[in-house]
DNA sequence: ATTGTAGCGCTACAAAATGTAGCGCATATT
DNA sequence: AATATGCGCTACATTTTGTAGCGCTACAAT
């Protein structure tokens, strides 16, 4: 249902278009979740001439990181570092990986800040 | 409801009484909540005497990783860095902190390679 | 100007999930 | 034997999710 997120901003005609081979359904019914999806502050529209266009709130990376946020919370009292640690136990990624993309990020982020 | 997540191995009663301040219920209730809970294999029980005891299937951080797996999937287009990424710039944890843990991480791995 | 038509808002309604609980039964306690 | 404890099963209201129809308006084609 948020496979509508992977496309930046669209009506709902389009999203019907786009799922109709996976997921046929009509238009009125792609519009009430898209209502649905705005009323949890998920996306917001504009109108545009007398259609709507539907774009992300957030992009999808905001979206995870607030989602990661509450599991860090709830199931890691907290640390980030129980939830890395989970990660690797469970190979969702795997420790050299993770120390090379951490490597990388801050070294992105110094160079921002020159 | 799965504050109960935060004990180890507990009895629907044990629940209860852990949870009566914040939210007092029916001890039948909680045993409904705890069925449940199995139903979606969150938690298994064993039979002690005539009492269920519930306790975890997988631990905390293992659900944590598999959640965070299908966020990766979901939004972050199966990319583990923009996931990072995301955290970071949403102050999820510093870029910093992120280094120091991930290097940790790796190098308690690699002592228990030894 | 009359008539289609696309797209909107509002309303509806069934199915699934969630919150809360009662009831009768077996067993353990007194 | 009488009572209390914990269990399984069933019940029912509320909320969320999936799916859609309907009537209205603005713009297009005749």
């Amino acid at each position: 249902m948020e496979i509508v997120w992977e496309r930046g901003s669209v009506t709902a005609e389009e999203v019907r278009a786009s799922l109709a081979e996976r997921h046929p359904m009509k238009e009125s019914t792609v519009r009430t979740i898209l209502k649905r999806l705005e009323e949890k502050e998920y996306v917001k529209h504009r109108v545009e001439g007398r259609t709507n266009v539907y774009s992300g709130l957030d992009g999808p990376q905001n979206v995870a990181a607030k989602a990661v946020r509450q599991i860090i919370e709830r199931f890691c009292g907290g640390s980030v570092e129980q939830l890395l640690v989970g990660m690797v136990a469970n190979d969702v990624v795997d420790e050299q990986e993770l120390q090379r993309l951490a490597q990388r990020i801050a070294e992105r982020k110094n160079r921002e800040g020159e």
